[in-house]
RNA sequence: CGGGGUGUAGCGCAGCUUGGUAGCGCAUCUGCUUUGGGAGCAGAGGGUCGCAGGUUCGAAUCCUGUCACCCCGACCA
């Protein structure tokens, strides 16, 4: 059978949803779990997640944060306190209201004990924690009280898909008091520029940040800052956000402080988060049709060595080879840590062993094999090229060049990602342009329209509704790049403010 | 939860319109060959056709119900 050209079917121009899963599974990220909704992260693809966690961590903690856990459980009516919080996720929470199982007669497990007051599985944590905080806050020496915690949260999504949206899922969530509305605000925007330097630094995701419109904000907040990326098939990904929620939730929490002066005052909270979703970002951003590309500081493992050993009789030799360039390879310093290096002597063949780590996208590979050895070279090829395109490179200057290689590699995807986003980002002045951007072009692949739209918008919650219902395209964020800028609206000419337009996921 | 689609060997699929008791590719096993590459040749094993009813002498194929998955919509990190 002629084998096809790519490592991944369908490709993404063919389909572009398809090609998704088939990269998560050739890539042995994760599987759909016999809970639908829920997702299996295997190994390959929890190590991300683990460089994720460790990276923001570390920024967490630089910034002032602490970690701290909090029940799963919420109660029922923890999460009424807050009207506009209810609205927004009532709908989707998996709900408790028995305490355990019975046999009944015919030995059929059946729920028993009901519960008094039924418990809410956390979709996220605002009201639990802000019932904590207001026991720990009581004076303005208690502020500001920076908390985080990594925890699962469960939203009972009608349509998963893995990583992107699934019913359970790991993120970070941080939630802060502060004694002012100026330092709360501070904070939020801090957040979300620790969200943008390691969205751009470590996954090689470029992102806009800005804040969202009334429409697009998290239930509950007084304003939602995100940062949003533009995925291959050029709609907008929302990738983590930030939220300044004012008063609201002191006031239903009752948190509140006794000031420098005496006075009991409410405080000022925020909260801000990254989920798992940062790798379906992830995927969606460098990979190929032949599956995975990861950026060397987001991948669990930087090289792979291949030992090439056609003649029984020097077997040894080459697989010892192999090792010592592995152990000199580990001596070099990457990041905070050490180059890591993948050993592959499976018993299989050449070429399924090497399309296995180029479709789990492993940056670099080596090929060893016994001219190589005599040689004193290596065989390489990095990811980010085409998977025949490799070269014969001096053992020593290899190793000495690893990390120079693995930053190349790391800022060429950057660069890459980030042309693809210019190219398909375009100022729209007209409503013509507008619709003419958002309509799709092929008719078997409705999908791929413009991109991104940076146009001028009255920002009128009606409207933005409208657009959303006809074209499909929402208000992605007010950049804060162009903040300040006035503009005339593309729909009513009145001037309002620049604004991203897009379809999104 | 609405609209559409798919369920046939471990995986990917054909067969279904025009009912006659199952086929292809990959994978697996065996042998020989090959050996800087997702191997070649020859042979073998493996399926009560998602599940449950119905129509019929006879159902993978027609009808009804049901479950699962995928796509589109509503909802969303």
């Amino acid at each position: 059978m002629a084998k096809s050209q790519t490592a991944i079917t369908p490709t993404r121009a063919e389909n572009y949803p398809e090609w998704y899963q088939q990269v998560v599974k050739a890539g042995d990220l994760a599987e759909t779990s016999p809970v639908r909704g829920c997702m299996v992260v295997k190994p390959w693809g929890y190590a991300i997640w683990e460089n994720i966690q460790r990276e923001l961590d570390c920024r967490f903690k630089e910034t002032g944060h602490k970690n701290a856990y909090f029940p799963l459980f919420i109660p029922m009516s923890f999460l009424q306190k807050e009207a506009d919080h209810i609205e927004g996720f009532a709908k989707e929470c998996a709900v408790v209201t028995h305490s355990r199982l019975e046999a009944d007669e015919d030995g059929k497990l059946q729920p028993a004990g009901p519960l008094e007051e039924p418990l809410i599985v956390r979709p996220t944590s605002e009201t639990v924690i802000g019932e904590l905080f207001s026991k720990w806050v009581q004076s303005y020496r208690d502020l500001p009280l920076l908390i985080n915690q990594w925890a699962n949260v469960v939203r009972w999504e009608m349509r998963p898909r893995l990583f992107l949206r699934t019913a359970e899922f790991l993120w970070q969530e941080g939630h802060t008091v502060h004694a002012t509305s100026e330092e709360a605000m501070e904070e939020t925007r801090k957040m979300l520029d620790v969200y943008a330097h390691f969205a751009e630094k470590f996954m090689a995701m470029p992102v806009i940040t800005g804040e969202k419109t009334e429409a697009e904000r998290f239930p509950g907040a007084d304003a939602t800052f995100a940062i949003e990326a533009m995925m291959q098939d050029r709609k907008a990904l929302q990738a983590g956000t930030s939220h300044f929620l004012g008063q609201n939730f002191s006031k239903s929490g009752k948190i509140k402080y006794l000031s420098v002066e005496g006075k009991e005052e409410y405080a000022w909270t925020t909260s801000w988060g990254v989920s798992t979703r940062l790798i379906g970002g992830l995927i969606m951003t460098h990979s190929d049709d032949d599956g995975l590309v990861l950026p060397p500081r987001i991948a669990p493992a930087h090289v792979v060595i291949i030992p090439v050993t056609p003649k029984e009789a020097t077997r040894p030799q080459v697989l010892n080879y192999c090792l010592e360039l592995k152990k000199d390879l580990e001596k070099q310093s990457f990041l905070d840590g050490r180059v890591k290096v993948e050993f592959d002597d499976r018993e299989i063949r050449g070429g399924e062993k090497a399309w296995s780590w180029i479709k789990k996208g492993i940056p670099v590979r080596v090929e060893v094999g016994p001219r190589d050895m005599e040689k004193n070279s290596v065989f390489v090829s990095r990811r980010d090229g085409a998977p025949k395109d490799k070269q014969s490179i001096d053992r020593t200057g290899f190793v000495s060049g690893i990390v120079a290689l693995l930053d190349e590699i790391q800022d060429n995807l950057l660069t890459r990602a980030k042309a693809y986003c210019d190219r398909n980002t375009r100022e729209i002045t007209t409503e013509a342009d507008f619709v003419e951007f958002f309509t799709p072009k092929d008719k078997d692949n409705p999908e791929i329209h413009g991109g991104f739209a940076s146009m001028g918008f009255c920002c009128d919650a009606e409207l933005e509704e409208q657009i959303a219902r006809q074209y499909k395209v929402t208000v992605r964020c007010i950049p804060n790049s162009t903040v300040g800028e006035e503009v005339p609206c593309v729909f009513t000419g009145k001037l309002g403010k620049r604004v991203i337009f897009a379809k999104n996921y």
